[in-house]
DNA sequence: ACTGGCTCCTGAGGGC
DNA sequence: TGCCCTCAGGAGCCAG
C-alpha cells in the first residue's frame, strides 16, 4: 500500500531498531518476489554490521559494509519489527534476524514486492540508474519539472508519477497534488506553463510532507506491531471521492483511467 | 525518445 | 452462502 510518505515512515520506523545493529541469520519462507529472492543474499547477509537505512524513491536500503539490501514494497507490502519468536503469518516471506533480539520481518501478500542484494554503489544499480530527482530533495522544482515536460504530450498526471521524472509520486498523491495545483490531470504535460508548475512542484512537496508528519504519528507503535504507516491519516481531497462534492466548488469529483490506474479530479477546479 | 498496454499476485467487495 | 467479476496505493518491460 505504500507510497512515498508510507515508505519513509516504515523507514523512520525500522531506523531506530536496525541502526548498529549485527545481522545474524535470515529466514526466507518464500522467495518468489517480483524477482526471487537471491541466494547471494542469504550468504552474504548474516554477520554484517547494518550502517544506514536510507530510502531512494520508494526503494529502502539496508547498507552494510558487504553490500545493500535493496527493499521494494509493491502495492501490498510491509516491514515491521517483530520479537524474534513471534510465530509468522500467511504471506510473512523474509524475516531479518539481528542481535539484541531485533527481527525485521518482511510480508507481501501480492508478492509485486522485492528484496535483492547489490554490491558496490547501490545508485548504480540498474532499477535505481534512471530515478528521477527527491521530490524532497534537492534538485526538484517548477523550472526543472517544466524543462523536463518540454514536447511530452502525455497527461500531466502520467508524467509526474514517471519515476524518471521525479522518485516516488504514486497515485494517490499524484491526483492529490493536481488538485491543490489546479489543473487537470489529461492536460498534456509540455503544455502545463512554467508559474503552474511552480504551484505543482511546491503542491507534490506539501501534500508529501503533510503526509509524513501524519504518518510519524504511529512511530512510537512500531516495534510491537500495530504500528502500520498512516495512510489514511491525511484528508483526501479527491482521492476515492468520484460523486463527492469538491472541497472547492462543491460540484461532484470525477473519475477517469489513465494508463488503467483511477484519476480522480474536478473538471471546474483544475483546468 | 515517448507512449500506451500488459504483466506479475492475492484479497476485498459488489452483484446476483 | 457462494460464485464470478472488477478493482487495488507499483513499476518494469515491450512493441510501435
Amino acid at each position: 500500500m505504500p507510497e512515498l510518505p508510507e515508505v519513509e515512515t516504515t523507514r523512520r520506523g525500522i531506523e531506530r531498531h536496525l541502526h548498529g545493529r549485527r545481522v545474524l541469520a535470515l529466514r526466507v519462507r518464500e522467495r518468489r518476489l517480483r524477482q526471487p529472492l537471491p541466494r547471494r543474499l542469504e550468504r552474504a547477509l548474516p554477520g554484517q554490521l547494518i550502517r544506514e537505512v536510507a530510502r531512494r524513491g520508494k526503494y529502502l536500503l539496508l547498507g552494510t559494509d558487504a553490500g545493500t539490501v535493496l527493499i521494494h514494497l509493491g502495492m501490498s507490502g510491509s516491514l515491521r519489527i517483530v520479537a524474534p519468536g513471534l510465530p509468522a503469518q500467511k504471506h510473512d516471506h523474509v524475516d531479518i534476524l539481528c542481535s539484541d533480539d531485533v527481527c525485521l520481518r518482511f510480508r507481501d501478500p501480492r508478492r509485486f514486492g522485492l528484496m535483492l542484494w547489490v554490491e558496490g554503489d547501490p545508485g548504480r544499480h540498474a532499477l535505481l540508474r534512471g530515478i528521477g530527482p527527491e521530490p524532497l530533495g534537492a534538485g526538484f522544482d517548477g523550472a526543472y519539472l517544466h524543462a523536463k515536460a518540454r514536447g511530452r504530450r502525455a497527461g500531466v498526471k502520467l508524467f509526474i508519477m514517471d519515476a524518471g521524472v521525479v522518485a516516488g509520486v504514486g497515485n494517490i498523491y499524484a491526483n492529490e497534488a493536481l488538485f491543490r495545483a489546479g489543473i487537470h490531470p489529461q492536460r498534456p504535460a509540455g503544455h502545463v506553463s512554467a508559474a503552474r508548475y511552480e504551484a505543482l512542484a511546491a503542491a507534490i512537496r506539501a501534500v508529501l510532507r503533510e503526509a509524513i508528519a501524519q504518518g510519524g504519528t504511529t512511530l512510537r507503535d512500531f516495534y510491537h506491531g500495530t504500528g502500520e504507516p498512516g495512510y489514511f491519516r491525511i484528508r483526501l481531497a479527491v482521492y476515492g471521492r468520484e460523486g463527492e462534492a469538491c472541497v472547492g466548488c462543491g460540484r461532484p469529483v470525477r473519475c477517469i483511467r489513465q494508463g488503467q490506474r483511477a484519476t480522480y479530479y474536478c473538471a471546474r477546479c483544475q483546468r
